[in-house]
DNA sequence: CGGATTTGACCGGCGC
DNA sequence: GCGCCGGTCAAATCCG
């Protein structure tokens, strides 16, 4: 995975990695018909920026704005969630902040509230307005059975029409950032995907003459590419799933997505405040605790190795204390990483070929849906 | 069979 | 007004 990323062998892939995002989310698609941003074939692979100069473009662009503002809270950041991921960034992030978030920060309405101490989405700190937001989306019984009567002879796909001149009130938003393969890491709360958005990320669309296509393709985020008029072209695409707790009544969403600078990193983004008990997991996964009582907001269990023992197909990252990303450690050198690190961590770090590392990042990624057709999917899946 | 996920369609906001 | 994009809905599908 990661190690595939920024390996020696290809040092304009990982510059390419650590390349901050030009725009906000709203990434410009790489115009196919004009072909604008074509180049000769002589260009190469970030060839315009050397490895070390991109990596000094990723800190001075990204670290500032986000991670040098990270002050350590009192209390021990969160979730390492159950997927033996670990955490690396978690506090409630002020505008600033959310806007040099890739992107679910970005679209953060001024009007939200932000406290810069660290807590959860169920945490004290949020505004109470929960509530009322809550039940803008998830009417009462009853005005469901009305409206859906209303709703006959309207199309099926119609959504309720909302109320005019009244801008629909957002949560507080609260986001971190989490080292981890999978995308949706477990915090202990029940959730039910609603929807998911295939989100373009083409901060500089890479190209290249497909005669001088020699070095392999930087497969970690999910390029989509394809070959128009000699030339290969990538899109750079991701996803983004919309969640809900499943809890009846509770409003909260958990948006997540992954990094565009550095997509081992998993930007998850909760709006709202839980209304209720934080439950019991049967599986005993990390969790949260969530104690009311607490005005420190939730502690947070560490995971028993036994458990991460189970995990550690998931080949955890080990993430670097330092506030800002220290990308230069993850290389395909074994020894660039710290021998602290349990062996059952370690174990499966390095055993990751070109290959299968492509095509399990494409597969985690969701990105594998999002290039091949569900009818596709499913007959390589029979065969 | 019930709950969770997938996925295409739709709506509103926003910039041009 | 138009197009783009984020967010959401809900039928279809999957899965235990």
């Amino acid at each position: 995975m990661a190690n595939l990323i920024f390996s020696d062998e290809n040092p304009s892939a990982a510059a390419a990695a650590a390349a901050p995002e030009a725009t906000s989310s709203g990434g410009s698609i790489f115009d196919m018909a004009t072909g604008a941003g074509a180049c000769d074939g002589d260009t190469k692979w970030g060839s315009s920026l050397g490895f070390m100069d991109l990596l000094g473009i990723h800190q001075d662009v990204i670290a500032p704005s986000l991670f040098d503002s990270f002050q350590p809270p009192p209390i021990l950041p969160p979730p390492p969630p159950s997927t033996s991921s670990e955490p690396l960034l978690h506090q409630q992030l002020d505008a600033k902040q959310l806007q040099a978030l890739p992107s679910p920060a970005s679209t953060l309405p001024e009007s939200s509230e932000v406290l810069n101490n660290p807590a959860t989405p169920n945490s004290s700190s949020f505004s109470s307005s929960s509530n009322e937001a809550a039940n803008d989306h998830e009417p009462t019984k009853a005005e469901d059975d009305e409206e859906e009567e209303q709703d006959q002879d309207k199309t099926k796909k119609q959504l309720k029409p909302k109320k005019k001149n009244q801008k629909r009130q957002r949560e507080p938003r609260f986001a971190f950032m989490t080292k981890s393969e999978v995308d949706h890491l477990d915090d202990g709360y029940r959730w039910r995907k609603y929807g998911q958005k295939a989100v373009k990320n083409s901060p500089f669309p890479r190209y290249q003459s497909i005669s001088n296509l020699i070095t392999p393709l930087p497969f970690h985020i999910g390029p989509l590419m394809f070959i128009f008029s000699k030339h290969c072209y990538i899109i750079w695409l991701k996803n983004r799933s919309y969640y809900r707790c499943t809890s009846a009544g509770c409003g909260v969403k958990k948006r997540v997505e992954r990094s565009s600078d550095d997509p081992t990193i998993v930007v998850t983004t909760y709006e709202g405040q839980h209304k209720h008990p934080y439950p019991i997991t049967p599986r005993g996964s990390i969790g949260i605790n969530m104690d009311p009582s607490s005005s420190f907001g939730p502690s947070f269990v560490v995971p028993q190795p036994q458990y991460l023992h189970q995990q550690q197909q998931l080949q955890p990252y080990i993430y670097n204390s330092s506030p800002s990303l220290n990308i230069t450690s993850i290389t395909t050198s074994g020894s660039s990483f710290n021998a602290s690190i349990p062996d059952f961590l370690q174990d499966r770090r390095f055993n990751t070929s070109p290959t299968s590392s492509s095509a399990s990042l494409l597969r985690d990624n969701g990105l594998l849906q999002d290039i091949v057709p569900t009818q596709m999917r499913k007959e390589a899946k029979e065969q």
